[in-house]
DNA sequence: TAACTGCTTGGCAATATAGCCAAATAGCGC
DNA sequence: GCGCTATTTGGCTATATTGCCAAGCAGTTA
């Protein structure tokens, strides 16, 4: 099973996308703390509960999240918590940002 | 100008978005390694040059590279190299996701 | 000024994503 | 089995993204 430079690239991609939304990003931050069920995350983000369930298959698609049946309930954990550390960069990012566009009078 | 924690994770869910896409990963890799004009990076990605420039426009919405336009080219540069940091993060998840797919036979 | 180059913008069609409701599913207690 | 709870899935509409072509625009050269 060759890997084609442009598969690498998808498949980052498809990280970065999976990441790439609020309530998706608020949850990821939750479950950072420890492993929580989707009545939790639900609660957290506010949304649906079918909503806040299809941001988490796209989580787990992804590959980061894992899901645990207990019970009724489904917990979900996170896989890779080096996520977190790339908000560090993140953040740089939108200061720079800020400061730019302020600099600049919201050119 | 209040930041509340919804702003907050939007912006960082933009940024990610802005990186979320193949070709525009291909060209932050490529700034990575310095400056770069739109033909070169056109080359680079193989697109059209009006693609191609759209995700620029992308990229420098999101904060993530400057745009400095010297006689009848435009160079682009990397404001925030730390994001490639990121993506030894991001091949962790891919390997771990690789391999748990592996093990459940493509389930 | 005119023609040319490098890039950006507008417009459009194809495709993907988001979030709601309703229906289906799975596990539990009776 | 029946009803109940927690979650997932299907279906739908609204909205966003992508990538091409064509047109526009700025800088250069003649």
């Amino acid at each position: 099973m060759k890997t084609t430079e442009q598969e690498k690239l998808e498949r980052r991609a498809n990280i970065l996308k999976a990441l790439a939304h609020p309530s998706r990003l608020m949850m990821v931050d939750e479950l950072a703390k420890g492993e929580r069920c989707v009545c939790e995350l639900q609660e957290l983000v506010g949304a649906d509960m079918s909503t806040v369930s299809k941001h988490l298959a796209v989580l787990k698609k992804a590959g980061l999240v894992e899901s645990d049946k207990r019970g009724l309930q489904v917990f979900y954990t996170l896989l890779s918590p080096c996520v977190m550390n790339f908000f560090t960069c993140v953040e740089s990012v939108i200061e720079a940002h800020t400061e730019q566009t302020i600099e600049a009078g919201n050119r």
